[in-house]
DNA sequence: CTGAAAGCGCTTACAG
DNA sequence: CTGAAAGCGCTTACAG
């Protein structure tokens, strides 16, 4: 494969020259034509190993996340690539499968130094303390990071996410509107920042209409799995909710299921939100009313953001909060007279 | 940072001795230990860059997509990376969100050393004229490269795909031993080779049950998205089917909406089977019968794979056909004489 | 504008 | 087993 060295001998010019027209420095006319000629005829591209090593920059950016086979983190992540490779960078995913303790994984990236710069899309693992830890050096030693829908109490660092708070609000007062006074919501993770918010969110939504906040209505999943519902339906349904907030499709998913096993209609005899509008949110029998989240978005800004830091364009510490919607479809309905009866008939 | 020499003036040895206790080969005892501790205090990592420069290996491998948010590709991902790291490579994604004309992005990637190998998984760009000219020449070269869920004719190249022809041909049996016989088919790209071998599969098993092949019962949709079945629909009942085989579950959604439309019911009307057993064929109504395909291991063994023939372990080139799985689930169901008229009833 | 030289941080024969 | 030296392919001051 052809080096600088080659091209510099075919042209008939010192490898600096050679080295200038690469990176678009000032070069007489005559002798970046031969240049170009040469590394035409050679086919010749720079070896970007040498490049970094001499500039201290590799071009790749890591980009960490729990998975990639579901349908949440796929959309953000094609969103980071895609502006990525439009501020030529190039993506290094490094997927942790929600274990635990993967902050050894972004070391070694790091001290290896194999990018430039860093996404970490890995809520759970941003709480713990050794994370932590390695985050605030991170800050402290400038390095480019971008923490993309996860919040970081403690460490000032550039960030993306979602308005956790407003989604909450508005999926409870969607539901307000529709008559609804006894809502219960199921929280994925109890302590994970986004649930929090979530549930201020739909407190205040409460408050604001003059509903009491009923902690029998409040129910903890766990974690954002379907299946997690099923054990706590018949504690959520002993409250008598005449609608559900679950805070992620995925538990509304697990909810419809759950109602169906039981003989409940959704929407007629309850009525169901979900939250972040993933792909299967409208194929559900009813299509699911949620709230959506702009997923490739937030990937995009996550992506442009370090783009800037690196650049320089950015300097100071700056977090950007997307806003969320409401996508009304067939899950949830108005409460009426008629249909308490008939929810009051059904057997949990 | 910390670098070679600042370990080797520390453990006072040659920053050769300290390379080789870094690549694990014989140095004494005591300057092996020495060493290990000078590394520890400096928090010292190896450079990947420079080592990459002499070694000629980066420990990357590239991995082209043709899309990661959605249900497909996400899954066969994660087994990669997964599988990948064990191995100790880096996973570099490019998504070429389905744009035609991706082997330039290919041909940088490889040209600028970045990658040690290569795992290609966009069929429809590999049928492309100039991206097979690269592939033969990348062949011709040894480099390491699998090709993933994508045949190719013209060229002798690892890969690992599902058996599509074996897929087919099952789908199409388990309707015929639900006594069907006026079976549709339904394909996405008429001329993608996954397409063709389902279609085979299909034709084989109808004949080995004794049941003519019907070109009317035959349908392209184009690609694989719901709503390209939409328009087609009116055709595909005309027909007359008792069954239909949609080649992917997102075709099979898209089956399932049009039906829900013309108030045909799934399954007493018409039986469905799917393909691909996406992580969303469970969640539909009523819950898909389709074929599944190990998605995550087809990623798992093409990271395995390239690992085999970087490491030099496997020289011949090699396919591997991963098998299919049929699950049944509830939209299919056995034709009886009842439900033919139930069906003749309908209108679309 | 241009070339010779040094240096980026490693690894690898080559002597000893 | 070990060290000095050369070299991987670039970029970047430094002279000219």
């Amino acid at each position: 494969m052809a080096t600088i060295s080659d091209v510099a001998r075919k042209a008939q010019v010192s490898k600096s020259t050679v080295s200038r027209v690469l990176n678009g420095h000032s070069v007489r006319e005559e002798n970046r034509i031969k240049v170009m000629r040469a590394i035409k005829e050679l086919g010749y591209s720079p070896n970007a190993q040498a490049r970094s090593l001499t500039s201290g920059r590799t071009n790749v950016i890591g980009v960490m996340v729990p998975d990639m086979d579901g349908p949440f983190y796929g959309s953000i992540l094609e969103g980071c690539q895609q502006t990525l490779w439009f501020h030529g960078f190039y993506m290094l995913v490094r997927s942790t499968h929600h274990e635990k303790g993967s902050e050894p994984n972004l070391v070694k990236l790091l001290w290896e130094k194999r990018v430039d710069g860093l996404i970490i899309l890995t809520p759970r693992e941003i709480k713990e303390k050794p994370m932590q830890e390695v985050l605030k050096e991170l800050v402290s030693t400038n390095f480019p990071l971008v923490i993309a829908d996860g919040d970081i109490d403690n460490v000032n660092v550039s960030g993306v996410w979602v308005d956790n708070f407003l989604g909450g609000y508005k999926a409870t007062n969607h539901l307000l509107q529709l008559n609804h006074r006894r809502i219960a919501i199921i929280l994925g993770p109890e302590d994970a920042p986004e649930a929090i918010r979530r549930l201020n969110g739909y407190k205040r939504a409460l408050k604001e209409s003059g509903v009491p906040v009923d902690e029998n209505l409040i129910h903890v999943a766990g974690d954002y799995l379907a299946e997690s519902v099923f054990r706590i339906f018949p504690d959520i349904m002993a409250a008598g909710p005449t609608a559900i907030f679950a805070t992620s499709d995925e538990l509304a998913y697990g909810v419809l299921e759950a109602c169906k096993q039981h003989g409940i209609n959704v929407p007629n005899d309850l009525s169901l939100i979900g939250y972040d509008d993933v792909p299967f949110a409208k194929m559900l029998t009813p299509k699911l009313t949620t709230i959506a989240q702009p997923l490739t978005a937030l990937g995009q800004v996550a992506a442009g953001k370090i783009a800037r830091i690196i650049s320089g364009e950015e300097r100071e510490i700056a977090k950007i909060i997307l806003p969320t919607e409401l996508v009304v479809r067939e899950s949830t309905t108005s409460l009426k007279v008629s249909k308490e009866v008939a929810y009051s008939k059904t057997k949990v």
